[in-house]
DNA sequence: TGGGATAATTGAAACGTTATAAATTGGGGT
DNA sequence: ACCCCAATTTATAACGTTTCAATTATCCCA
């Protein structure tokens, strides 16, 4: 109805004839250039609403060299239940309306995880980059911290250089699920770590494992595989040990499968969970509210994980000095209470 | 090592200095202009890939309006479990190396489902568009085909005009689904239905009804929730409906929450699944064969899936005519053997 | 009444690419 | 020797933006 009849869309040229300024200074008075006079910036703003302007993103992006994008960088092939859609949907939250968009990179584990990052670098298809799985001395930290190109990561580094990141205290998390174990009375507990090159490893294991000597219980760490293992060997592990003198009468799951696949090992042996052993999880979706008999579980809110990476990006990417940016969500302490 | 001392990026210029040619000449030769002596194509292709040339994306897509963008809509509220990772993995998978990239738009589902799209046609911020959760007279499919912009529909229309689409045989599902509950002896079968916008409801619905009315059983489709229903108020519907004279002894279920919530509104009534009642669910993820008791399942794979769907947009966007362009899954048939 | 500063605006160039139209070259036929 | 045509190549102008340097208008003070 009140749309212009013309369907060209409106440049900065158009809002030019229109106002009878010059290009170059409507380009300062929607950059809110102080130089500008208050009234012609009003007049322009005004003027650019009215013929619903919005600057030309390739235009902008080819004089400036500012890309208006962020990247993620993808893991394709495993993931936590719902892990993508949470985080994804929360960095999109943040951007919406900043004029940032968010381009999915995939981020191939058996190949080089410095390959896409060096494409985005050179290329330069990106302002600022996320990623996840971060490790102890991550290639992609130091590549990125060479070149000064903003990023956040999720996961902690140990590189002495800081940089910005969001983490979860997964070091808390495997303390908390250990106690609350422990204060159903188990006195073996069992956990499946993620790869060893992964610094959340680190942290889980030094909570799991000094929990445990605080309370003088036995423990064992499952050898041979991974969370990122293929389900049935991870569950066939799990089998293994049940099959033992000693099974374990505890679980620290730190995902929504392991800790199904430590269910189905209990009921496939012949085990009772809430009898002769309990689960403790950590959780990224809410399907565990629905399984029976009930897991008792953390959970680890992604959404909020991926708000808070994309804030910091923006930040960072706006000048802010990387010193003060970083983050470490605690789980909630439903569990211990 | 090999690398040039000059931190530069190479661009057209460059290339001309090098060879010899004019900058023109260069842009021809590299998009393969058969006017171009093919000598002189070698001779800059050489020089192209020995000193690392990339064409810049911004000055391209200024110059030629393209934007070598594809955006997906995310549904950011509900998500069949691993729908969002599979999907955008198989995308990614398709349009690695093709020089295109994908950027997630959200899409709230209170909100006008037309803004995102509006924008992006707007502001010209993709060459096409994927989307997922397509209604019967789905409005962005009739804005996108106005406007004669390449997309691919994740599920079918009642548009007479074709247009693209992928979708999964929703009425095979829930045909085999009744069949395969029949086959078990069940005679009294529970469906919860997602939104009656979305097409393939009316696919489930048919398919659902008909295999009940074959096979001369009773039904129930649950009433007052959707599949999008919070699951506390699915879980009550399940459980008011088993609390009646003549509860359901199947259940069909379209995703790994109902199942769930039909498997423990089972065990909270004091009904043992595979003896009082069973289940059939469609499921997304793999986590579905770690659940005890076990379910039977059928798998959409949705990596295909967003496989297809990019690679169907591509062949649009190229120009191909719409009329083949779309692909029907069928159910991986190992329930009804 | 100037003159020098300040405020406000502007013309023009540039970012790297492609498309249009024009220019150059080399033959081949007469 | 000349002309015409095809085969190649090239100069130039955009695309829409930002920014440098330069211009014009305005004002204050000597």
């Amino acid at each position: 109805m009140g749309d212009d009849i013309q369907g060209d869309k409106p440049t900065l040229r158009t809002l030019s004839q229109e106002t009878g300024f010059a290009v170059a200074t409507v380009s300062r008075a929607l950059a809110g250039d102080p130089r500008i006079a208050a009234t012609t910036r009003e007049t322009v703003s005004a003027a650019a609403t009215r013929l619903g302007y919005v600057p030309d993103r390739a235009a902008r992006r080819l004089r400036t060299g500012r890309t208006q994008v962020i990247s993620l960088l993808l893991n394709t092939q495993h993931e936590f239940l719902g892990f993508t859609h949470e985080f994804l949907s929360g960095i999109t939250e943040v951007l919406a309306g900043t004029g940032y968009s968010v381009t999915v990179v995939p981020d191939s584990p058996g190949e080089d995880r410095l390959a896409p990052v060096r494409t985005i670098l050179r290329n330069n298809l990106a302002d600022g980059l996320l990623f996840t799985r971060t490790e102890a001395f991550d290639p992609r930290v130091r590549l990125l911290m060479e070149a000064d190109f903003p990023f956040v990561s999720h996961g902690r580094t140990e590189f002495t250089t800081p940089h910005p990141w969001v983490d979860y205290d997964n070091e808390a998390f495997a303390r908390q699920a250990v106690q609350h174990l422990v204060s159903k009375g188990r006195r073996r507990i069992s956990l499946v770590l993620p790869g060893d090159q992964f610094t959340f490893t680190q942290h889980l294991r030094y909570g799991f494992l000094s929990a445990v000597r605080e309370a003088g219980i036995d423990c064992e760490i499952v050898t041979g595989v991974t969370l990122d293992s293929p389900p049935t060997e991870i569950a066939a592990a799990l089998m293994q040990r049940r099959s033992t003198a000693n099974p374990p009468d505890g679980y620290v799951c730190v995902g929504e499968v392991t800790a199904l696949l430590a269910l189905a090992a209990l009921t496939d042996t012949g085990a009772v969970h809430g009898v002769d052993a309990d689960i403790v999880a950590k959780r990224a979706s809410p399907i565990f509210d629905n399984i029976r008999p009930r897991i008792d579980t953390v959970f680890e809110d992604l959404r909020a994980t991926g708000r808070a990476m994309a804030e910091m990006l923006l930040r960072r990417m706006h000048g802010e000095p990387q010193e003060g940016l970083n983050r470490l969500f605690q789980p909630s302490t439903d569990l211990c209470g």
